[in-house]
DNA sequence: TCTGGGGTCCTAGGACCC
DNA sequence: TCTGGGGTCCTAGGACCC
């Protein structure tokens, strides 16, 4: 019998900007997307307030205001600090951990010799990480994985009578959760999907799961009939560990949309040179490259241009240097004149690892790339990020974001370490 | 005037090869 | 006149996730 521990932060960002901010505490506080442009995290005040995930900021404002919210610029450094730190409490539980976002992790429980007194283990894990990080959490329990999220969906919904716990053990429990769940917030069923089902008359988790297999299937493809499977209580969904991503991408929307060449390519230069150094960091080596540009969809009257341009490297390779010279080859062949490129980004792919990297006879790597890499990368970390970077890629990944409201670097930047005033 | 960034998986069609 | 089938790669798009 398989078991499954889900543990998700509540309101993620929001509960890291107020580890500093505890007069925040119990106030509406709001978290925007870079460029400042729209909402990607809400305490739960603001969700009372009206506030949607998603929400375009300047449509908000005066909401903003009304009820004195707390507005934060995200701050992603921090938030991926913060994440490690209780991440590697999670670990202390068990080895068979699988981060699945920043902020929540499935534990696989199934091989524990004894079976163990959810409840208790569900207290215990949020009491751990509340005293040593300060980030609430949620865990639900279940036998598969899809049953693991509506467990601690049910747990963050009702905290007052699950304590933040909740376990999906028994046939009557697993009945009752999909007879109230409702199908379009079912992990797995997005907007098109719930859109199908409801116009159906299918209304809630339980239905989906009456429906036949071969519908399942025929409209939602395999993924919507290994949902179907998890959730009757079968665990066939597997997931690779963060360690083995297959893409790492670096993209930006743009405030002002960028129409001349070389600005664009000092963009893309610097997108290149940042993905190549989280390549670096996970100890891989790239075959490919997407390059990618798009005028603003938002803006219906102008003209629109979208391209992307896959390029394949001679060499696997993780040097700043050769990744930038393919994305700005790739950059040259879909670039147009005329057009006010709003979003573009770079994305490498084919991943190999580093070390267990075999250097072939006609393996063209230009060996002293390695040690300049390691030197700038040390450079970067001792005297902050972007101190060394290439002249091309003009003042980095922050140029021209708008950051208002942008929370100091605690824990991240001795410069920002946080002040503490003793009194006598 | 303003609308994120970073991912995964699946499917279908065309090119090309034998 | 007749005109296969299987495999792989690439591209593009759709749907979903946090």
């Amino acid at each position: 019998m398989s078991l499954f521990a889900l543990v998700d932060c509540n309101n993620f960002f929001v509960s890291c900007e107020r580890i500093f901010r505890p007069d925040l505490n119990g106030r509406p506080v709001v978290v925007l997307s870079s460029n400042d442009g729209c909402v990607i995290a809400r305490s739960n005040e603001a969700k009372a307030a009206g506030v949607p995930m998603g929400a375009p900021a300047y449509q908000y404002r005066e909401l903003f205001e009304k009820y004195g919210m707390a507005i934060f610029s995200s701050n992603f450094e921090i938030y991926s600090d913060i994440s490690a730190r209780v991440m590697s409490i999670l670990s202390s539980y068990t080895p068979d951990l699988q981060m699945y976002s920043i902020d929540e992790a499935f534990l696989d429980l199934s091989d524990m010799s004894d079976m163990p007194d959810v409840e208790a283990l569900g207290q215990k894990i949020r009491r751990h990480v509340m005293k040593w990080v300060g980030v609430p959490v949620s865990v639900g329990f279940a036998p598969t994985k899809a049953l693991a999220k509506i467990a601690t969906h049910i747990a963050k919904k009702f905290p007052q009578r699950t304590g933040g716990v909740y376990s999906i053990d028994s046939e009557e429990r697993r009945v009752k959760a999909l007879k109230w769940m409702p199908v379009e917030e079912v992990w797995g069923i997005g907007r098109k999907h719930a859109r199908m089902l409801t116009d159906m008359g299918v209304r809630r988790a339980y239905g989906f799961t009456m429906l036949s297999d071969r519908f399942v299937k025929e409209k939602m493809s395999v993924s919507g009939l290994r949902l179907k499977m998890e959730l009757e209580g079968r665990s066939v969904i597997e997931m690779d560990s963060i360690q083995s991503r297959k893409n790492i991408m670096v993209s930006r929307t743009f405030e002002t949309p960028i129409v001349e060449f070389d600005v664009l390519r000092e963009r893309i230069t610097a997108f290149a040179a940042t993905a190549a150094g989280k390549l670096r960091r996970q100890g891989s080596l790239a075959r490919s490259l997407v390059v990618y540009i798009r005028t603003n969809y938002h803006n219906t009257s102008a003209a629109q241009y979208s391209a992307n341009r896959m390029v394949r490297f001679d060499f696997d390779t993780n040097s700043d240097i050769e990744i930038v010279k393919y994305a700005v080859k790739a950059l040259g062949e879909i670039y147009r004149e005329g057009y006010g490129i709003k979003k573009a980004g770079v994305t490498l792919m084919e991943f190999s690892d580093e070390h267990a990297h075999q250097l072939s006879m006609f393996d063209e790597r230009d060996l002293r790339h390695i040690e300049l890499m390691r030197v700038m990368d040390r450079v970067n970390v001792e005297y902050g990020k972007m101190s060394l970077r290439l002249a091309s890629q003009g003042g980095g990944l922050r140029e021209k974001l708008k950051q208002e409201n942008l929370s100091p670097n605690y824990t991240t930047d001795i410069n920002d370490i946080i002040v503490v005033h003793a009194e006598e």
